[in-house]
This record gives C-alpha cells, sequence and structure tokens, in this order.
RNA sequence: GCUGAUGUGGCUCAGUCGGUAGAGCAGUUCACUCGUAAUGAACAGGUCGGGGGUCCGAUUCCCCCCAUCAGCUCCA
C-alpha cells in the first residue's frame, strides 16, 4: 500500500493500519501535533484505517480545517458538560466557525452568563477525564430510534431530514453521544485552552419562525498563551469600535428621547460628512451625473407602483392610516421612484441616454429595535443615491464607469484594503420575495456576471440577496468585530422600469424599455464614517478631518501670534483651531494627540521674534521648527493629494 | 421583533444586605507664564434611565416601559 505525502514523497506499508499509526511512524514530531489527515482530500478521524493507495497529509492546528476539528471537538465538550449539569438540556447543533465555536441549545430554565463559569469547570473535568472519542456508524433507522429514546427532538428533526437509507455517523465520549460528520481529535484531553466567550439566542435553523435556542460560543486554541492573545485582540479591536470611539471623540452622540437608530452628528461629524460629501457630488459632476433634490415623502401610491409598499409596507414610516385617510403618506426608504418621476418627465430619444441621476438622499427605514446599531444600522441615513437610466448596449460601459467611480472614491478614502465583492442573486424558490419571472433573472443575472467576469473582479456569489427587483453586486466591509456589512451596493433592475412607464425612442421610431442602474458612489454617508473610524482608529486621513491644524500658545504673551496664524492657515485652506488657554504645553498636547488632530503648531516667545513654528504631528511627533510657508506647502500637498498615510 | 446583559454628575466607575450618594478625569475660579501626552488649590455639579407598585421610608425589592451593548433574524 502506498501513501503518496503532500511533498510527492511516497512511503510503503505492507499491510493496512490506522491514519494515527501511520502519521506516527512518517514523523514523530508531525504527529504530536496530528488533530486528523486527509486521506485523498477528504478529512478523517485518527482512527481511519487505511487499507489502499491514497494521497495522505496530516493536519494539524495550524490548517484551517485542523482549528475547526479542535474547535469543534471543544463544542461536543461543551454539549456534555451542559448535559451533565442540566440533565433536560435538549441538544440542537454545535459547529465550530470563524475563530470559535458554538453550540445551541434548548434550556428549559434560563441560563445566565454566571452560569458559563459552572460550565467552564465541568468541561474542564471532561478533558482532564481524557475520554477517547469514538466514532461509529448507524442507519438512519436505528439513530432516529435512539435519538427518540434520548428525547433529543433536534437531533431527531435533523435525522428525519436525511434521505431514506442513509447513513449516521455517531460519535462517543464516555456516556455522551452525538450525531456528526466528524471528524473529532482522538479524546476529550487534546483540548489544552479553551474559553466559553458569550451567551446569546438564535432560532433553531435560523428561522425567526421557530424556537429561540440558547447558543454558547466559545473558542479553544492549542497554547493557553494563543488564546489569551486572541482574547487581547478582541479587546483592541472593540477600542476601534466607532460606536465607542466616534462618542468618545464628539462625532456623534445619541439621546434616548430623540430614540433609536437616529444619531445625532455633532459638529465634528457633520464636518466630516459636509467633507466626504463635497467631494463626492463635485466628483459625480465631473463623471456627467445630474443632480436632483427629490421629496422625503410621497403618497403611497408611489411605493405601490414600484412595488415596495407590497415588499417592505411594514419598514416604512406611514404617515396617515390606509382605513380613514383620503391620503397616505410615507417617508421615502428609497430615492428609486423619486428619479424615475424626473426620468418620465419628457418624451427621452435614444439620444438622451443614458440619464445619469445622483442626489445625496436622506432615507428613512424603520428598522427592528434589536437592530441598530451605532453609525452602521440607522433608521434615518444620507445615502449617495443614483440612478442610471440607459440602452441595452450602455449597460456594460455605464457598469464599468460606476465601478471606476467606486474605485476611486475607495482609493481616495485609502479603503480599497478589506473590501470585499458580492454577487447577490435571486433565490427561485422564494416567491414572496423576489418578482417572479425567471426568465428576466437569468438573463439580467447573466449580463451582471459577465460585466464583472469582463472587469476581472474577484467576488463571492449569494443566493438570496439580491433586490427584490434585480441582482446586485454589492462592496463588503467588515466591521471590528468581524461582522460583514454592504457599504456600497451596484444594481442591476430589470423590472421597474416597466412598472413606472419608462421608455425610450430608439433609431427605429420604436418605443423601448430602459436598463436601469441602482448605484450608490461612496455608501452610506454613516456607515462609512463607521468604518473609516475603525480602520483608521479614529486618526483620519488629513483630507477629511474636521481640523487639519490646531495652533497652541506656549504663554500669554504669544495669543496674538497664535490668532493671526490662525487666521493665516485657514486663508490657505487649511481647517484650523486655536488653544490659548492658560496650560501648560505638555496639557495641550496631551489633548490634542487624545482628539487625534493631525498637526499641532506651538509658538512660543522664540517662534514669535523669528516668524517660524514648531510643527507636532500626530503620526510622527516634533518635527522641529519651519516656516508658515513650508507648512502651508507640507499640509496643503498632504490635503489635495487626499494622501490616506 | 427574539435571547442574554447593562443603565449612578459631561466621561470612567465605586457604593447603598431599604434610611434621599462618593472618587478620578472633564468644568469653573484663583495662583503659576510654563517648551511637545496631565502644575497646584478651592469651588461647583446628581429627580441614581422613565413610570407605576410594595413599604413609615425605594437609587436599592417587584412590575411595565425607554435607551445602550453582544448575538439571532432582517436589511429595497
Amino acid at each position: 500500500m502506498k501513501l503518496t505525502l503532500k511533498d510527492g514523497k511516497i512511503i510503503e506499508f505492507s499491510e493496512k493500519l490506522t491514519a494515527g499509526d501511520a502519521a506516527k511512524s512518517i514523523s514523530e514530531g508531525l504527529y504530536r501535533n496530528a488533530l486528523c489527515v486527509r486521506v485523498d482530500g477528504q478529512l478523517k478521524d485518527l482512527s481511519y484505517t487505511l487499507d489502499k493507495d491514497c494521497v495522505f497529509e496530516v493536519v494539524t492546528f495550524d490548517d484551517e480545517d485542523g482549528k475547526a476539528v479542535y474547535r469543534h471537538t471543544t463544542a461536543h465538550v461543551l454539549a456534555q458538560a451542559v448535559k451533565s449539569i442540566y440533565p433536560t438540556v435538549k441538544l440542537a447543533i454545535g459547529p465550530s466557525i470563524e475563530n470559535g465555536f458554538y453550540y445551541d441549545f434548548d434550556f428549559v430554565s434560563k441560563l445566565g452568563t454566571e452560569d458559563l463559569e459552572k460550565i467552564e469547570a465541568e468541561m474542564n473535568k471532561i478533558i482532564k477525564a481524557n475520554l477517547p472519542i469514538e466514532r461509529s456508524v448507524l442507519s438512519k433507522k436505528e439513530a432516529a430510534k435512539a435519538f427518540k429514546e434520548f428525547g433529543e427532538d433536534y437531533k431527531l428533526e435533523l435525522v428525519n431530514d436525511l434521505p431514506d437509507g442513509s447513513e449516521v455517523t455517531v460519535y462517543k465520549q464516555g456516556d455522551f453521544v452525538e450525531m456528526c460528520r466528524g471528524p473529532h481529535l482522538p479524546s476529550t484531553g487534546k483540548i489544552k485552552a479553551f474559553k466559553l466567550v458569550s451567551l446569546a439566542g438564535a432560532y433553531w435553523k435560523g428561522s425567526e419562525k421557530n424556537k429561540m435556542l440558547t447558543r454558547i460560543y466559545g473558542t479553544a486554541f492549542l497554547k493557553k498563551a494563543d488564546l489569551d492573545e486572541y482574547l487581547t485582540a478582541l479587546e483592541e479591536a472593540k477600542r476601534r469600535d466607532h460606536n465607542k470611539l466616534g462618542r468618545e471623540l464628539g462625532i456623534f452622540m445619541t439621546d434616548e428621547n430623540i430614540g433609536q437608530g437616529l444619531p445625532l452628528l455633532m459638529p465634528k461629524g457633520a464636518k466630516i460628512l459636509q467633507i466626504l460629501q463635497r467631494f463626492v457630488e463635485d466628483e459625480e459632476e465631473k463623471r456627467g451625473y445630474l443632480l436632483t433634490k427629490t421629496p422625503l415623502m410621497a403618497k403611497n401610491n408611489l411605493y405601490k407602483i414600484s412595488g415596495h409598499w407590497y415588499h417592505y409596507k411594514d419598514k416604512m414610516f406611514i404617515l396617515g392610516n390606509e382605513e380613514t385617510d383620503d391620503e397616505v403618506f410615507a417617508l421615502r426608504p428609497m430615492t428609486c421612484p423619486f428619479q424615475y418621476s424626473i426620468y418620465n418627465n419628457g418624451l427621452k430619444s435614444y439620444r438622451d441616454l443614458p440619464k445619469r441621476y445622483a442626489e445625496t438622499a436622506t432615507l428613512f427605514r424603520n428598522e427592528a429595535s434589536g437592530e441598530m446599531h451605532g453609525l452602521i444600522r440607522v433608521r434615518q441615513f444620507t445615502l449617495s443615491d443614483g440612478h442610471i437610466i440607459c440602452t441595452p448596449e450602455q449597460l456594460e460601459p455605464e457598469f464599468k464607469g460606476v465601478m471606476d467611480l467606486i474605485y476611486f472614491l475607495l482609493r481616495s478614502m485609502g479603503l480599497t484594503e478589506g473590501v470585499s465583492f458580492r454577487f447577490s442573486k435571486y433565490d427561485p424558490n422564494d416567491k414572496e420575495k423576489y418578482i417572479n419571472d425567471p426568465v428576466a433573472w437569468e438573463r439580467s443575472q447573466a449580463i451582471l456576471k459577465s460585466i464583472i467576469d469582463n472587469m476581472g473582479i474577484e467576488y463571492e456569489e449569494a443566493v438570496g440577496e439580491a433586490a427584490f427587483y434585480g441582482p446586485k453586486l454589492d462592496i463588503q466591509y467588515k466591521n471590528v468585530h468581524g461582522k460583514e456589512d454592504t457599504i456600497i451596493t451596484v444594481q442591476i433592475d430589470f423590472a421597474l422600469a416597466e412598472k413606472f412607464g419608462m421608455s425610450y425612442i430608439d433609431e427605429n421610431g420604436e418605443k423601448k424599455l430602459p436598463y436601469i442602474i441602482h448605484r450608490s458612489s461612496i455608501g452610506c454617508y454613516e456607515r462609512t464614517l463607521a468604518m473609516l473610524i475603525e480602520k483608521y482608529a479614529g486618526a483620519l486621513p488629513l483630507w477629511m478631518c474636521p481640523e487639519h491644524a490646531r495652533v497652541m500658545s506656549l504663554t500669554d504673551r504669544t495669543i496674538e501670534k497664535v490668532k493671526e496664524l490662525q487666521l493665516r492657515l485657514n486663508a490657505a485652506g487649511i481647517r484650523t483651531a486655536i488653544d490659548v488657554r492658560n496650560e501648560k504645553i505638555g496639557y495641550k498636547i496631551r489633548e490634542g494627540q487624545m482628539e487625534k488632530i493631525p498637526y499641532m503648531l506651538v509658538i512660543g516667545d522664540k517662534e514669535a521674534e523669528s516668524g517660524v513654528v514648531s510643527v507636532r504631528s500626530r503620526n510622527d511627533g516634533d518635527l522641529g521648527v519651519m516656516t508658515v510657508e513650508e507648512f502651508i506647502a507640507l499640509a496643503g500637498k498632504k490635503i489635495s493629494e487626499r494622501d490616506c498615510k
């Protein structure tokens, strides 16, 4: 029997043996770290019997699969511990996830955070006992019978969902049995460092129609030091959290009397958004967009035509009552039908196309109360919204134009690293959410796919993430908690033009339906700001800082000079504030540093006399003295170039 | 909306096993006029998230709201 190793080396064995023994004989060191193996690319337990030629690979914790197996086994230990402390609990599922694992339980009584320690103690007992983990195979029937006996309703449901005649693998450790595809570590004692991190609710099978179970999150590492490092990194990440940092820096606040999801942008935050908005609107104008300004509300008729009323009525802020009022209004949740109405004003020829409409749109969406999060999910927000109405031939170049604008903006903000692309498609089985026109869906998805493939964009496909009227290309960004959000989206709409009676006259004098691209350029300003705060830990690139420089007096003798310099810098396009309080310079510097002011300029008697300034950068510390002209050149260049370093 | 947690001066937090609260920072005033991440002193600042209930008495116990955080679900 020949085993082909990863490096191409071939090892021969005279008789069959377990994967663990094979690994052991190949390399003592590697074996010590082997968690499981890959046989012909398939993950197997160390107890797996090798009986024919194969490609053989040892899987360690350095391997993503190895981490997953290690953590998955920890999840089993968690389940065993919970089961032994709370015998009435019912088990659901417990997979490994990025950076850890979770397990869902159905508890009879409530579980509190303080119970986690008790569970950890029990887990430690199980690990110390070093119970062997044994795999066996049951028929569907046998498994169903066993889980029914144990009263494991959720496991039973999972078994019953399997096709008839299929086999079920179960893993046994001590008196604890768990249905699982595996593989697993050979024994519970292999787990060295773990921690239960948090407690949360989660719906059975991910559907809110089902019962909410109790989910316990945890993580596990090979070494205690690695676990500690991971937990410290989590704490570090929280320090960058825009929701904390943004409030500390005076960028935004909330007020319980104003309401959930309604952040107030304070002077600094408002200034940043103004800077970004001017930048985006100017850039859009350069690229042939026409600015519109449309109402913040409309009669519900409008949303009935678009279909939004039927899809999203319960997420709209409605003014009036359909039963009793002649007219019912709703705050706008999107801009599309307003710009379509503008398009429809006057007959359009193919010569008029493409029409590129853009608007910095205030939108309102009544998000569920538990969804709100800082500046990322809010009920009122500002979207750089826009619609391009074009002929079929113009669709691809226009889409490319949109992507070019988006790249330009992302680059200007230094956000190109860390974004990923998602091709969001419809779900053919979801007749509720999507317009029922499979032919149009397939056609428009094929068009979008061909465009983005031609552009060489790497993306993930996501079924069931499309808008109800068409497929999307979403630009995704991860926040400090690792949660991914869409920051920008570009959509192809095959449905709404017809609903709104939009048309153009083609070369042959025939009336045609245009294509529509729904697009954002910088996304939702509030959310983009949140991502910027987290990316730069509050120290935003100079060009978008509300305060570029702060001039500080060393003593009261130089206050007048400080004020003069402020005027001069402001005139040169450098947003400048002053600090002439009667405080020590170290104190003023410390404050400026904590507020992440890019440049702090100090004027004492020496500078005042020779007409220079002492410059300190928030990143590089004291830069020494320079003339005012030199400073203006230095800062001015970085501002105009939108230097993000 | 659901699960769990949290809510005490502008901020960070302590405290009260039921007898109307305390610190540090920030603020104000005074002194110091100072050289690149905190000068010193004094003063001022709180309906203990809101509303009900129990009690002689509630910030503390109970109920209902509101807001905040993590997760689930949702996201045109």
